[in-house]
DNA sequence: ATGAAAGCGCTAACAA
DNA sequence: TTGTTAGCGCTTTCAT
């Protein structure tokens, strides 16, 4: 079932089909009405596969991951589907688990399937990796690369002004020794966080302390390694802020099973605001980033690199917002137990 | 850059690249050679779109879920990309929301794209919205619709055996009056996870009381609205047993509210052994299903479907096994909070 | 306002 | 063993 099958059953040609079918062109209203009944009992499925073919437009846009069991990617990738399907466009995902390799393969998906844009979470590698798309002018948007450059531009959460949030709001609370649970070293984003919390700190008159920071692997045991080796320290912290709420949970996972209430002995904070940091027994405090406008920040960035493809990228910064629930309180300095 | 290019490169012609490419047909081990080379030396990325717009392979397969706030969908389609990735082929997702045309929208999506397959998680419609993939000849796989049909097979996750697990090991703890938060009302796996409870607790020789049962969203807020209702109730339940693990959250959480400590009070059982079950602060009694052992079922009964296309599918069963964690615990029957 | 025709890149059938 | 060629379905340019 093709455009000739229609044509010839509306008597017109493939060409006035396919003028019909995307609204351009003159076509007379009566001609069109003949089109559309005949598309509608042969039942038509227009066949892009040809588009992309003759025209490289494909009307995909690639999205690539670095892990699908952090909730805080799945609900980007529920944004970005819906933004997408909602636009008649494609999906392509792709998730790395962090494995250089797996970004390679996909970006080489990528070029076969001829996106029209990507935009890569988590970018934790060498340039080199994503530099075949730069070639082939597809617009990049990287999330948190902190960097941009021709044919790619960047959103960046704030993770600056989330800290300063969360610290402010444990310094209310009487909390003075804050420690901090990063992520994996040698990554990015997680010397961004780090940075931004120990600014954090001092932008609130809080003493930074290196010995209160650890880092993380952005996943739950992460967060339980470092809150049990934390507990080790002479001179503990009465509350804990983490790279990112999966740490979060961890961490109170490990205080639970120290025994230590949260926030009766310790509070904690977490980042990202993911649907269950609302949903656990002990409902988490966190900064809350909107997906949604992260992923539209995404789109805007996508689209002014393609109009602008021998200039740099949008620099665009997203901010996120505190959210207090269960998981602080009041500082109990006389802690030590 | 395409096979014409590579094939002037290495002095043949474009038909012995893609022989060589491919793996196919007799090329002498001198000309390969060569056209390994330039292959090399011209960075080619090979375009599968040519090959789907002829032959109609396009090597994708869709994937189809209600729910990507659902870290049981999330997992499912990690192992899904994962697996199809493995093999060169590629992904489709769609996520219907649980609207119906959305899943309209979502089969026609894997037409326009010739997907090869297509596997349907959650599938609450009429047969009817699903039906051109029969007409397309398109090898189907559903889970848990607990049908099957010419072209199309079905992955049923044995909930039977799950709930005697999860019945069996509350009576062991002590527990007579066992209560059950189910499903949306009206689809077909909700009727079978309540028929399974029903029939959990006859054949562990205990009164199944339809007082307390209630019905839920396969999310939190259904869990957190169906421990309420049931507290209400004069003669309480000793333990929950739940249709998912997200339901089982909001029943720990509305307890938590409550005040009525878990496993003291009352034991809670999921279904699903969703990451997070041991991960929150809390850790959950679950049934586990291993997302990989169900993927490769959905895969084997893809290719038996598509081998057998005028047959009646496969049907395959998956059973989970029972994961004991904190929110179990022996009955306190003289509880009356 | 409509139609005719080219051509995207690939693979397989056929020819040499 | 290697080459030639047809043709998948679409959109666009050019002609009418």
């Amino acid at each position: 079932m093709n455009m000739r099958a229609v044509a010839r059953h509306a008597g017109v040609s493939s060409a006035t089909v396919s003028r019909v079918i995307n609204g351009v062109g003159c076509v007379r209203e009566e001609t069109a009405q003949r089109v559309r009944q005949a598309l509608e009992e042969l039942n038509f499925v227009p066949n892009p596969v040809a588009t992309t073919l003759k025209y490289g437009r494909s009307r995909t846009y690639g999205l690539i991951v670095p892990d699908l069991m952090n909730p805080f990617f799945c609900e980007v990738l529920r944004e970005f589907e819906s933004a997408l399907v909602d636009n008649d466009q494609e999906l392509l995902l792709a998730c790395t688990e962090s494995i250089e390799s797996k970004l390679i393969g996909s970006v080489r998906r990528m070029l076969m399937r001829h996106v029209e844009g990507v935009v890569l979470l988590g970018s934790e590698f060498d340039t080199r990796a994503i530099e075949p798309l730069f070639k082939r002018r597809i617009p990049v948007v990287t999330v948190d690369r902190r960097r941009v450059q021709v044919g790619s531009s960047d959103v960046a959460i704030d993770f600056e002004s989330g800290y300063r949030q969360a610290v402010q709001h444990l310094k209310e609370l009487g909390h003075r020794r804050i420690g901090f649970i990063g992520g994996s070293n040698g990554i990015v984003t997680s010397q961004i966080r780090h940075g931004a919390f120990r600014q954090a700190m001092q932008a609130a008159g809080l003493t930074y302390d290196e010995r209160l920071v650890r880092s993380g692997d952005y996943r739950i045991p992460g967060g339980i390694a470092g809150i049990r080796s934390l507990l080790k320290e002479p001179r503990r912290p009465t509350a804990v802020i983490t790279a990112n709420d999966l740490t979060a949970f961890g961490v109170m996972r490990g205080l639970h099973t120290s025994g230590i209430r949260v926030p009766d002995k310790m509070s904690v904070v977490g980042f990202d605001g993911i649907a269950l940091s609302d949903a656990v027994n002990l409902s988490l405090t966190t900064i809350q980033i909107s997906t949604r406008e992260m992923v539209q920040a995404c789109f805007k960035a996508l689209d002014h690199t393609k109009a602008n493809l021998t200039k740099r990228g949008l620099e665009i910064s997203i901010r996120g917002s505190l959210v207090v629930r269960d998981s602080t309180g009041i500082a109990r300095t006389r802690q030590r137990a």
